[in-house]
DNA sequence: TAGTACCTGTACCTTTTGTTACAAGTAGTA
DNA sequence: TACTACTTGTAACAAAAGGTACAGGTACTA
């Protein structure tokens, strides 16, 4: 028996920066948010849901470090625990483990270069338009039941700031605001 | 025969944005730069030097994609081009270089993460001034042979920024300017 | 030597982003 | 109800970054 089923509480840390990654996380249900931080800062990196595992346990898979990132339960989350050691002797014994390695690896490059490049070129009301944007697209909904801090801790910014511009899109007819929700017009 | 080495002159681009990758670059001699831009603006991603491989070019073996970056010799550089579909094969072939492909996506990712968390949260003279640095100590030597443009083009900002910081820079004792050449102190 | 292309410095201004400070609203609960 | 914790709005200010414009320097080469 090499994996462990676990479930984990609501807002309890997966990863937390500057320590071991021990063992790889396959996320079989809930959702982990993963970002980086700095001070007061933050800034969102992915979120993981089912049935995907955090890129960044699986680099630790294959060299000892201490992690870069934090990684957080969003709900309740069920997990399955890898020992490291376990998960590399897989990529090299079973084919489509390999492949699902390797894709992961790609879809979160591609993902953070994507990011990278917006952090680059964008000013800070086009990512949040986009951003909010994205949330409604993938909820399928509307409505944004997000606070303005929670949104600036996932695009790297202030409170005030996303005040002030979620302000300018309701004056433009972009956004309706009410109090712990945005609805995307 | 799968591969065919390739001289390449100076200043070619290796990939274009928004063009299909056909075939994987390895990097025998010379040095490729790898970025993304908007409009006059740039921003580093990385060089590939010998004996590695655009991390990118690889993520083209496992899914037809168009390159969201830019790749262009810095030096006369010599190449061995691997049409994707062999690459591909490669990885459930031989274990040597899946090996290979995973490091590559390892060390990539972590890189382009640490420049992420730099570029959300550090200024840009902070950034220029690691830069700077960075360059002195790969190159082993306390003397930078770039323009101010080009630095803008590597850290994604202006050249007007760049001399204006570079000049603090100097006046803090931090550096000394001459015409096309920093001096770390 | 003149011409060209590129580099550097800098003054001035604008825009963008962040900070401080405060007022007021909402929701839950003891 | 009173208390607490959190949310939202906003004015005034400060700092960071970018843009315009121009003067002058350097290097190369025709």
């Amino acid at each position: 028996m090499f994996g462990v089923l676990q479930n984990v509480s609501k807002n309890s840390y997966i990863i937390e920066q500057d320590k071991y990654i021990k063992w790889l996380a396959l996320v079989i249900s809930g959702k982990v948010r993963v970002w980086q931080e700095k001070e007061d800062r933050q800034i969102l990196l992915y979120y993981v849901c089912p049935v995907q595992t955090c890129v960044l346990s699986l680099s630790a898979i294959f060299r000892d470090c201490k992690s870069i990132v934090n990684a957080k339960t969003e709900e309740e989350t069920t997990i399955i625990k890898i020992p490291v050691r376990h998960a590399a002797e897989w990529s090299f014994k079973y084919n489509s483990w390999n492949k699902f390695t390797l894709n992961s690896f790609i879809f979160s490059y591609e993902d953070l270069l994507h990011s990278y490049k917006n952090l680059a070129f964008n000013k800070i009301d086009k990512r949040l338009l986009e951003y909010i944007r994205s949330i409604s697209k993938k909820n399928n909904s509307r409505y944004i039941k997000l606070s303005h801090s929670q949104l600036a801790k996932e695009i790297g910014t202030t409170r005030e700031v996303v005040s002030k511009i979620l302000k300018q899109f309701e004056l433009i007819g972009l956004v309706n605001l009410r109090f712990m929700q945005i609805e995307v017009l």
